[in-house]
DNA sequence: CTAATTGTGCAACGTTCGATGCGGAATTAG
DNA sequence: CTAATTCCGCATCGAACGTTGCACAATTAG
């Protein structure tokens, strides 16, 4: 796998691994070079030369937080209930777990940015609306399969379940532990028979 | 009221209702000093005068915007379930609204900050740790009244409701429109009676 | 060995950041 | 009027930002 050239001296995936986690802690625009280099133990200009630019490094540090916890997963499950219980489930674990700060990198790591990162921003809202359109797609097809009466508004049903999920990042933020999230899962589930039925 | 001295050449107030705006559309870090200064019409050196740095510019600001929908006010409502629909449906209107732009300023003006900018991160953390003890006393007072049964968890179903309205946020962010939070409002509070009842 | 290729350390680039020194403009007090 | 006070435009400060040029180190290919 390797061709010619000096090797490099560092791991790509554990540095990225770290960056992601920083980014992912404090947003894009936050996380200055230097502390990225200072966290992944590198220079400067081997950041540059595996990474690319800022931007570069940021998207693929959200690739690959996507790639561990991926929405599109939970629309498998037999009934869109149990697809909505258990990423929400997931995530109150996630969120507050001790694997990486707390909240959801997608939905705080771009809140603020400025004209010139919109881009950036723009990327993750994006990947929510993604997320969105797929939630919402698993409700269609769990009203043509009848696990929903007629009057269910799967656009409504999204737009509750991913209202909580977004509040649960700031709940994390403010220092939930997992133990209240799954209490406010708890809450959020016990309407489901309401909306749907 | 005036004294001596060459008098100001702005209106304070206007300036720091753009200021306001500002921050609460973009955050803390993602304005400038020269953003500020282009959008309330003035010189570097007169932002400086009449508001003493950035931080203190983004506090006043901070304040202002409390002042005109703190959550005090909904606590007087005769009941607690009153009190969180008010508060609920007062934000709802006013996340999307056309009066500012959208989701809250206290949960979204500092949500990513650097190192050096943690006292304002934790202004608006304390700001939210404030208005959760608020609305948990007057759950409290609420059972004590015997509005809520015995099993009721005042503290569980304030982390129901807060979730809901901070997701609020980021659904605003994300587009969603008055009608559509509405909704999410509604599931919300239908709840209400298997929470606390 | 030489040639080619790639990674790294050092120093620096131009830009923007928040903030300020200074001198003059504009006002009130006496 | 003069003195005192406050505000403002201009120029600029040092620091930090993301990024890059360059020379050298370290490897593979032939």
């Amino acid at each position: 796998m390797s061709g010619p050239g000096r090797p490099r001296g560092f791991d790509r995936g554990e540095a990225l691994r770290t960056a992601m986690r920083l980014f992912w802690a404090r947003g894009y625009e936050a996380v200055s070079i230097t502390d990225l280099t200072a966290a992944m133990g590198i220079g400067t200009r081997s950041l540059y030369t595996a990474f690319g630019s800022k931007e570069l490094l940021f998207r693929e540090a959200v690739e690959l937080y996507e790639s561990a916890d991926a929405t599109a997963r939970y629309c498998d499950r037999p009934t869109a209930r149990q697809a909505v219980e258990d990423m929400l489930r997931a995530r109150a674990e996630s969120y507050a777990g001790p694997d990486g700060p707390p909240g959801c990198m997608v939905v705080l790591a771009a809140t603020n940015t400025s004209p010139g990162n919109d881009t950036v921003r723009d990327l993750l809202a994006e990947l929510r609306t993604r997320d969105r359109e797929m939630l919402t797609r698993r409700l269609v097809r769990a009203k043509a399969a009848g696990e929903l009466a007629d009057h269910a508004d799967p656009a409504a049903v999204t737009s509750f379940y991913l209202t909580v999920l977004y509040g649960m990042s700031i709940q994390a933020r403010d220092g939930s532990d997992t133990a209240t999230l799954q209490g406010v899962v708890d809450a959020a589930l016990s309407v489901w028979d309401v909306l749907v039925t």
